[in-house]
DNA sequence: TTTAAACTCTACTAATTTTATAGAATTTAT
DNA sequence: ATAAATTCTATAAAATTAGTAGAGTTTAAA
């Protein structure tokens, strides 16, 4: 499940997509519009901005914008950078990778095999998402 | 990501399902094979006697042993039971859903139906995951 | 019929994570 | 100078997770 992070970056990121192009959007403004928190959402924007997935204006004037193509931006950017891995378990993960420490030979984990299989289609259909694919429908 | 008891419970049905049909194994000995706190393994045992993927019997000699065939327990049915809905949020799942307090109009909601297909697809392939699947590589 | 070995059940606890909130600091247009 | 905005750090409350404790029940076997 996705976190309520996630979701409310989600949220922000499908009403940024959703400006015109010069608009910059203010804290309040977004807040508002997608019914999220706005100290929360607060924190959320700086994680998109570190993430390199909007760009900000600082000052009177100032707000957040998109900086990637809302083509490029995907369900599993978001997923990964507010809830970690896609994989199941972390050593079937590619960008989250740790061993398990119950785990005497991962080389004949019978589990691992199977969660590498469920990671890789389920990062392709997250991949498949993105935020201009939920504008249109 | 897993839990750890789902973790464990897939741990604990793999050795099961390793063990002669007429064998019954002890929490202890499933917890020794399987690196597992025993008494964590308890409870986890009995969650999956009562969603009757285990029989058991009580008693001095008893034990636990698998009630379905390992062919027909899937990663889907050892998410839903320890982990809950393989959706991504509760509006877009079949098991467990839920309406979004949030969500002004769900018929209308962009996220949503992305996230329906995501499910879908997850579903499918954890659906194609059993117990005897991870056995045999 | 007693005993020991096992499952069953409920309650509790400690640690962690999640979901925020608070407030001071900084930046910038007017 | 001022007001409106982002930025940063710390804190706190609630929920969840992971695990422990201990008493109760069942059953095989001596």
């Amino acid at each position: 499940m996705l976190s309520q992070k996630a979701k409310y970056a989600l949220k922000a990121l499908l009403y940024l997509a959703q400006q015109e192009d010069t608009h910059v959007s203010r804290t309040l403004e977004i807040a508002d519009a997608a019914s999220i928190p706005k100290k929360f959402l607060e924190q959320i924007l700086l994680d998109l901005k570190r993430g390199h997935f909007v760009g900000s204006k600082q000052g009177k004037l100032g707000g957040y914008y998109l900086l990637k193509s809302k083509n490029e931006i995907t369900l599993a950017d978001i997923h990964r950078l507010f809830d970690g891995a896609i994989a199941l378990l972390p050593c079937a993960s590619l960008n989250f990778y740790e061993r398990c420490s119950d785990c005497t030979d991962e080389s004949t984990c019978a589990l691992r095999h199977g969660l590498i299989v469920i990671r890789e289609e389920t990062l392709k259909a997250m991949q498949g998402i993105t935020i201009a694919s939920l504008i249109h429908r």
